[in-house]
DNA sequence: AGCGCATTACGTACGGCGTACGTAACTACG
DNA sequence: CGTAGTTACGTACGCCGTACGTAATGCGCT
C-alpha cells in the first residue's frame, strides 16, 4: 500500500497508477470535477469526502484511494480551476497582458466563490499553477526588471486580485448557510456601521461616508487597483 | 429569548446585558480572551465552541447565550487582536506612518498567526476595526489625494500585508495537524517543483530558481512591497 | 500457467464538531 | 409578588474526517 497518509508526499508527485491491482476506477481529473462542482452549487461546505464519493458514485472510504488527505483534494480543485486560465501568446504590451490576467483571475474566482479561501491556504505549485506562472513571466519578457521583481510582480498582483475578489465575495459566501438572504444581512451591517460613524468617534471616517454615499463602483475599484500595482512596479523614467 | 440566531444581527450591535434575568457571568472580552488563547496555542482547529466554554470554565451550550453562531466568536477574536494595534499621534510623515502601520499589522499576524484566514472571510467593522481604520486615515491626513483613494490604500495595504503573511505561514499551519516536521514538508514540495522545473516545460521559471538560488529574504521582499503600494498612491510631481 | 501480493473497493466505527431543544434556577419590572 | 425574559447546561441529532478490517482484483514473477 502507497502513501495512505503516514508520509510527507505532493499528491502530484504520485503517480496516478500503479502496475500491480486492479485498474483505478477514476482519474483524478475526475474527482476534481466532481468536487468543483459540488463546491460551485452549495460552497465549499458542500465538499465532503462523502459528498464527493456520492457524487462520483462510489463508497466514501474508497476516495482515500485515491486522495490520501482532504487538504490534497483540496489542492486538485484549485489546480482544476487553475487550468481555466487562458493562457495567450504574449502581446509585447506586458503591461495589457498583466490587466488581461488579473481580469481573468477575477473572472475565475467570480466563477469558482470558494477559490480565494483556498488560494491563501494553499502553497500551491500544482502542474497548471505553474503553467500559469510561467505565462505570466513571459508576459514579463519586455518588462526590464529583475526576474526576482518579476515574481513580486505576479505575487502582488495576485495578491491583490484574491483579497478585493474575497471581500466582493464575503457577504454572499457568509449568508449561504444563513437562513436570511443576503439583503437583509448587509442591511443590517451597513446599520450599524452607520450608528458607530454617526456617534462622532470617527470623524474621518464619517467624512469619507458622507462624501460617497452612493453605491461604490466596484469595477472602477478594481481597475484602479491593478493599475496601481502596475505602476507601481513600472521603471520610472 | 433575544437573537439565538434567528434574526440578523451584528454581534456589537447585541447589548452585552440586558435589564432582565440573572447576571452573565461572563464579558465579551473575557471569550474573546478565551478563544485567542486557545488559538494562538493550538489553531483555529482548537477553537470549537466546546473547548472554548471548558477553557472559561462553563458549560457548551452556555456559550450560545453570549454568542449566537461560531462565526460570531471568529468576529469576537478578530476584534480582540485589532484592539492590540498601537495608535500613536500621527507624525505628519504619512509615509513613515503607514510603513509602521504595515510592519505593526505583520507582527500582529505574526503573534497570531490563525488571524490572516480569518481576515478574509470577515466583513469587518468591529469598534478596533474602526478605530484602527480612523488611525489610518488620520496618518494620511497630509496625503493630499481624495478621501476614497485613502480608503482604497488602507484596503490595498492590508491586502498585501495579510497574504504576504498568509503565505509565509501556509506551511507553518499546514503542518500543525500532520504528524511529520514542517522541514520534511518544504523539503518534499521543493524537491518535487526542482522535478517539475527540472523538465525543461517552465524556462523562465527555471531561469528565475536557478538565479535566486539561496534562501529568500522575507524581510526584504517585505519591505520592499510596502514600498510599492505606498509609491502606487503618491501624486507624481 | 499459476502463484503471490500490492492495490482497489467499501462497510463499519470512533471521536469530534455545531447547534436545536427542553428544563431548572434566577431576577428585574409591572 | 407574580411573571416574563434570561442564564445555565445536559442531552441528542446529524454531520464531519478518517482508522481499520476484509474481500475482490489483476500485474509481475517464477
Amino acid at each position: 500500500m502507497v502513501g495512505r497518509g503516514d508520509e510527507p508526499e505532493v499528491i502530484w508527485a504520485r503517480p496516478e497508477r500503479t502496475g500491480r491491482g486492479p485498474k483505478p476506477a477514476y482519474r483524478r481529473g475526475d474527482i476534481a470535477a466532481a468536487a468543483v462542482r459540488l463546491a460551485d452549487a452549495g460552497g465549499l461546505d458542500a465538499v465532503s469526502m462523502r459528498h464527493v464519493a456520492a457524487e462520483l458514485g462510489c463508497g466514501t472510504m474508497s476516495l482515500y484511494n485515491y486522495v490520501p488527505r482532504k487538504e490534497d483534494l483540496y489542492e486538485l480543485m484549485v489546480d482544476a480551476v487553475s487550468g481555466e486560465h487562458e493562457l495567450w501568446e504574449p502581446t509585447g504590451d506586458w503591461r495589457a497582458d498583466m490587466l488581461r490576467v488579473g481580469h481573468q483571475t477575477r473572472a475565475l474566482m467570480r466563477r469558482h466563490p470558494w477559490l480565494p479561501r483556498l488560494m491563501s491556504g494553499i502553497y500551491g505549485f500544482s502542474p497548471n499553477a505553474l503553467r500559469y506562472l510561467e505565462h505570466c513571466l513571459a508576459c514579463l519578457d519586455p518588462l526590464e526588471v529583475s526576474r526576482g521583481t518579476k515574481m513580486e510582480l505576479v505575487a502582488m498582483l495576485n495578491a491583490v486580485v484574491t483579497m478585493y475578489v474575497a471581500n466582493e465575495l464575503a457577504v454572499a459566501e457568509r449568508t449561504r448557510s444563513l437562513p436570511w438572504s443576503e439583503e437583509r444581512e448587509t442591511a443590517v451591517r451597513i446599520a450599524y456601521l452607520g450608528s458607530q460613524v454617526a456617534t462622532g468617534a470617527y470623524p474621518r471616517l464619517a467624512a469619507t461616508f458622507a462624501e460617497g454615499a452612493g453605491p461604490v463602483d466596484l469595477e472602477a475599484v478594481f481597475e484602479r487597483a491593478l493599475g496601481r500595482v502596475l505602476d507601481a512596479f513600472t521603471p520610472r523614467g
